[in-house]
DNA sequence: CACCATTACTTCACTAGTAAAACACTTGTG
DNA sequence: CACAAGTGTTTTACTAGTGAAGTAATGGTG
């Protein structure tokens, strides 16, 4: 069954012919990842917006929403995939926007916590169920076979490079 | 066949306490395309950075050196899912270093074509082939079989998400 | 041809991200 | 216990990206 070529069969072809000894084989899936996820983002980044959110803002709303309690900072990077600066500075600004607030550790003074605000819960909550919405309609040209096929191959992809997440460590009895 | 689950996985399990009437399932092909897309772009920038580029350089000179011939700035922005401004602060900052030259485009006044010098092709051909190397290091922990379906059910959505990709306009016979 | 709509690209003002450095705290070792 | 090593986070200086505005050119229409 020979199928339209998407950009990066196009790419690889092409490579081929400036250097034909060169394995591009890897560019199969790393080049379709990075490519779907930047046309992905792309397009998604538009309806947050609608929401009231940037992608940076989403991201730390969601993991905080999920997460269901408070979240040092340094697992907040691991969750959303962003350097410490990065983070430092997504908390700050939310927490003036008062979507989330920050808790000290009594256990470890190098670090507090970070909790989702009733006003952000909401927030994310709309934003959330928009975002899924969006999401569907851009997934809309796959059947379910299809869906499912690529959903597993990328979980497989994901536990290959992340292992099995790690949980989250317990919560303090106690935080003020 | 129960595996461990990935992180999206339990990010889904944890919005269904949370909102256990949302449909999620449309986190397993889009968080998990996004997830992926980070760790990858984390992992593989630090390889770039040693041969002397980042993310966007070697996004451009990768998109002009495959295409073989000198492109519009209009289409590397979709060749490189970028914004038009990115795209001329990425052509400006390479051109100073010699990497690219714009030639005009005598069909069209609006635009220049940007191509890529010997330099240029020189300095990504190596840094292509080092990146290939990285990211076969990265998929190194998926058999052939799963790196084949995910590879094949990422070219469906690519596909599903924009097509089949356009070929390159005709090279202009004089351009000087 | 004159004019208007559209297109292609660049500029501008601002924001989000990062590595490295800085600082404070915790843990390990003798 | 004292000190060194390690850890967690923030600060800093800088860079890359964006939407909107600006500019020039092209194409369509009467």
């Amino acid at each position: 069954m020979k199928r339209t070529p998407d950009i990066i069969s196009a790419a690889r072809g092409q490579w081929k012919e400036i250097q034909p000894e060169l394995d591009t084989s890897s560019m199969e899936v790393v080049g379709r990842v990075l490519r779907a996820g930047a046309v992905l983002r792309q397009r998604l980044d538009t309806i947050l917006g609608d929401e009231g959110l940037n992608r940076a803002e989403f991201d730390l709303l969601s993991a905080l929403r999920r997460s269901g309690e408070p979240v040092t900072p340094g697992r907040l990077n691991s969750l959303m995939v962003a350097s410490g600066a990065a983070t430092t500075k997504r908390v700050k600004q939310l927490a003036e926007r008062g979507l989330l607030e920050r808790i000290r550790d009594r256990h470890d003074r190098r670090s507090a916590r970070v909790r989702i605000t009733d006003h952000g819960a909401e927030l994310i909550d709309r934003a959330f169920a928009r975002n899924l919405e969006a999401e569907r309609e851009l997934l809309a040209g796959m059947n379910t076979k299809q869906r499912e096929a690529v959903a597993g191959g990328l979980a497989e992809l994901l536990r290959s490079l992340e292992g099995s997440p790690a949980p989250a460590p317990p919560a303090p009895s106690q935080l003020e």
